[in-house]
DNA sequence: CTTAAACGATAACATTTGTTACCAAATTTC
DNA sequence: GAAATTTGGTAACAAATGTTATCGTTTAAG
């Protein structure tokens, strides 16, 4: 164990946080991983640019990112990555269409990248396992709600109260990502956003 | 073959049509079909009220559905479902969770229903086949599709926008459904929809 | 350290959208 | 087929939100 290089104990660190989302039976596990590189990228650094095809998937070790599309000229903000998390364009690393989205770090981030055939390679192999299958099914079941639910809260709620369950719900997001962002994020301008923070710092 | 009374052919040749979504190995088809039930219920028929658990899904053979969910007063319908579509509130459905939605007819309907445990025994057996196992990965993959695109055209469509493309896309769903539906649908009010007709009417 | 770029607040004004209310047509129910 | 319910249109006004422009402040780049 102390025997491995430096670089070896990082990779293994990092990507045991992942094993819940690359599920691979244990003795496969040191060939899998081997296959990730890791690249250090400054913020503002466009990982997939709309319209291309996404051939990698990312996980991201330290830092965040965004994905965004354009809509006639401006920037739509539609989800953020933070550490921990696997980040592609889905349905472009899947189905090979060109990406509906931009892929952007906002900060200097840390990341492991894997090309989309070890992905589908691996893939085959551990679908093969009931209890995986179940996880990946499950994965992507939940994401399906979470697309789900997030579109409920368009629907049902005010701008000033999407902010504020952003607030109570992920104070991560407010604290980390620029204003405007957010507020594309939460479907309204920067104006207005400053206007419901204003409006909430003077007691609502 | 004609030997078959007339209700057998009649629930082969609906079921016929979800093959691609229930898809079973063919010798198994005929058992898996027969836990089938036949209903047939008026227009505004809760099938599944919001906050009970889902035991039950649903396949259209006539007539068509809405999804709802109740917003401080009022109703947000969230989605349509028509003839040759399964329904199910899936979340509840799978996780045993009180339902996020009302199922309710809009039409008068003839449903056939499984038993959620028919569903989950059909699913463990198919899901032991890979081709099966994809088919089933797929049609929940092209559910968050949908929802993600749904979502999009919420962020980056206006109003008149998501209704013009509802009119190009699914101009059944116009035609068929009450418009105070659609304006939910379209998160918007009845006025403002009506609105947008009379501005559509007088060219643009 | 200096300058440029990014970020955020605010005001004034325009536009969109919601609300309420009222009416008419279509549909369902008895 | 008469009455009740559902559905859809419109007007008047109110509230929400967008747009543009301006001005500090912070952050990044040289």
């Amino acid at each position: 164990m102390s025997a491995k290089p430096a670089f070896s104990v990082s990779l293994s660190t990092i990507l045991e946080k992942f094993r819940d989302k690359f599920p691979v039976p244990p003795e496969k596990w040191e060939g899998y991983t081997s296959r990730f590189k890791r690249i250090q990228v400054p913020a503002k650094t466009i990982l997939l640019r709309e319209g291309e095809i996404s051939k990698k998937a990312y996980l991201i070790e330290k830092g965040c990112l965004r994905v965004w599309f354009d809509n006639k000229g401006d920037e739509v903000t539609f989800q953020f990555f933070f550490e921990n998390s696997t980040v592609s364009s889905i349905e472009s690393f899947k189905k090979g269409t060109p990406s509906l989205f931009s892929l952007e770090t906002i900060e200097p981030c840390t990341l492991w990248w894997i090309d989309k055939t070890d992905v589908d390679s691996m893939l085959e192999e551990v679908s093969e396992i009931a209890s995986m299958r179940n996880q990946i099914m499950n994965t992507l079941f939940e994401r399906t709600l979470h697309y789900m639910k997030h579109f409920l809260s368009f629907v049902r709620d005010t701008p000033q109260e999407r902010y504020e369950n952003l607030l109570n719900q992920q104070p991560y997001i407010v604290q980390r990502i620029p204003q405007h962002y957010i507020a594309s994020y939460l479907g309204i301008s920067r104006v207005h956003l400053s206007r419901i923070k204003n409006k909430l710092a003077r007691g609502k």
